[in-house]
RNA sequence: GGUCCCUUCGUCUAUCGGUUAGGACGCCAGGUUUUCAACCUGGAAAGAGGGGUUCGAUUCCCCUAGGGACUGCCA
């Protein structure tokens, strides 16, 4: 049998970076085991879903690189054989119409919460003959079994066990009609040949719910995979307050999508003592028995990490690429023809130095700007009246050189003996004339991705 | 409140009864150095607590504590 995932996202919010990882442990293990991973928008929520949700998740698995099998499903549009089979379960005297009111249950509920009593509502319908059955609106709700246990296997969590007198005989369709989630899910995960569910793990108590659905209808069940959330750095539950919670938001900061990917792979799964990997890699190595139990707390430094990693081995025309994306995301203008081609003259020595994209444009001012460079103001310190005068004498020692890495250090190094003074002393008052900036690459990568007019015209500016 | 789940360095984790408890990020010290980043060397740093089981427990069981999830005519 074939593996068949999904992502089943609900567009009452955007892409959150805890479904982002849900989205990515499907993804690896649809592709790893050469299987399908399909999409499918949990839209039975009318109220609270927009169309807007929906394309910034979409949007936002989509610069994560998660591509998915097919069209996304909408759950919506599946009503009607939502309904069916809580028709079929009816008939088949598995669910039966429960009469009791929204405010006769919470009534009942409130009641138990104060005396402390289980609040599960046992509708008093449950065996009521339909020729007593008055004519009034009623819920669809499925015959729970009361004794006895069942045990759930799950490819993380191991077997859990629950007592059915736990469960209650939950609503299967809605007074209007209309299906609830908790049916939703599990005919759409059985039509779509689902074979195995990988969600979060707040899901695991209505595992045992949509169990008893599958038993009802005699349907194969899916193999269970709950993975722990993912909790912000303080340990408590990731929210608003910690920053960045939407995928996006990631996206805006400059993280390049690999580094994401790699450190979101990494957060509660493990492959040995596998850190840096590629998706090759993560397909490949990619398993449930890898997922640890406990949630994993989310940290910043390490995706820096990560993603200076990934960044520094990246394709330099596939990061040129990703970095006018990034531009795009963010509203900043397209790098123009001159200047996408001069950062890939430059990536060589660019993409070492950078953790996000913000971080590799700051580094590479130099080859974006045009004279007249104006130096910022750490730049212009560097080039007083003595430095100048250094640059002045450096100037037509370098427009003799030969063009190589050898040649213009030979030159700068030179010169800076000849005022008695290391190299680093000089590197300043060049950097600055170079780049107008104090944070730059090597003096000589830039003279090398300049080439030797601009440069010139560039020393000759600074020490005119 | 009830039910279920979780608990190894600050963080992510390895270990699947016997290890000087390993790695990575971060941190500290030193080195290299042309700024930043990177790099090299070294270092500090962990089995929540208490009971069992066992020749031997981080590993298996129980209790406690702490954290989390669920407990909707939301998903």
């Amino acid at each position: 049998m074939s593996v068949v995932t999904r992502f089943a996202p609900s567009p009452t919010g955007a892409l959150h970076i805890g479904g982002a990882r849900t989205a990515l442990f499907n993804w690896l293990f649809a592709r790893g085991n050469g299987g399908k991973f399909l999409l499918r928008i949990e839209d039975t929520d009318k109220a609270r879903s927009t169309d807007e949700n929906r394309q910034a998740i979409l949007d936002g698995l989509t610069w994560l690189g998660l591509d998915w099998d097919g069209e996304p499903s909408s759950q919506a549009a599946n009503a009607a054989r939502h309904a069916d089979i809580a028709h079929e379960l009816l008939d088949a005297g598995k669910a039966y119409k429960c009469f009791s009111t929204p405010e006769e249950i919470e009534a009942f509920r409130e009641k138990a919460r104060a005396e402390k009593t289980s609040t599960l509502f046992r509708s008093p319908w449950r065996d009521v003959p339909e020729s007593e059955h008055p004519d009034a609106p009623y819920v669809i709700r499925i015959k729970a079994p009361r004794e006895g246990s069942t045990t759930l296997h799950d490819a993380v969590q191991g077997d859990v066990t629950w007592a059915n007198d736990q469960l209650d005989d939950m609503i299967l369709l809605r007074s209007d009609g209309t299906p609830v989630y908790m049916l939703a899910v599990v005919v759409d995960d059985h039509d779509m040949g689902v074979t195995h569910v990988i969600r979060g793990d707040d899901h695991l108590a209505n595992a045992f719910r949509q169990n008893l659905i599958y038993e009802a209808m005699g349907w194969d069940k899916p193999t269970l995979a709950h993975i722990p959330l993912i909790f912000g750095p303080d340990g408590k539950k990731l929210s608003k307050r910690h920053g960045a919670t939407g995928a996006a938001e990631y996206q805006a900061m400059g993280y390049p999508a690999a580094g994401m990917r790699n450190y979101l792979a990494r957060l509660g799964w493990s492959h040995g003592d596998d850190e840096f990997f590629s998706d090759a890699e993560a397909k490949e190595w990619f398993n449930l028995e890898g997922i640890g139990k406990s949630p994993a707390r989310f940290d910043f430094k390490k995706l820096e990490n990560l993603c200076g990693q990934h960044i520094a081995v990246a394709n330099d025309a596939a990061l040129l690429q990703e970095l006018q994306s990034f531009r795009k995301s963010v509203a900043l203008p397209a790098l123009t023809e001159t200047q996408a081609e001069g950062m890939l003259r430059a990536m060589y020595c660019l993409k070492e130095r950078a953790k996000t994209f913000p971080e590799l444009t700051e580094k590479a001012h130099f080859v974006l700007t045009e004279r007249p460079i104006v130096p910022d103001e750490k730049a212009a310190k560097q080039l007083d009246d003595v430095s100048r005068g250094i640059l002045k004498e450096l100037t037509p020692q370098l427009q003799n050189a030969s063009w190589s890495r050898d040649a213009l250090e030979g030159a700068v190094a030179s010169t800076a003996e000849a005022h008695d003074m290391k190299l680093g002393k000089l590197a300043g008052p060049l950097r600055a004339a170079l780049a107008g900036r104090a944070v730059s690459p090597s003096v000589f990568d830039m003279m090398l991705v300049l080439g030797r007019d601009e440069t010139i015209a560039r020393l000759k500016d600074a020490s005119a």
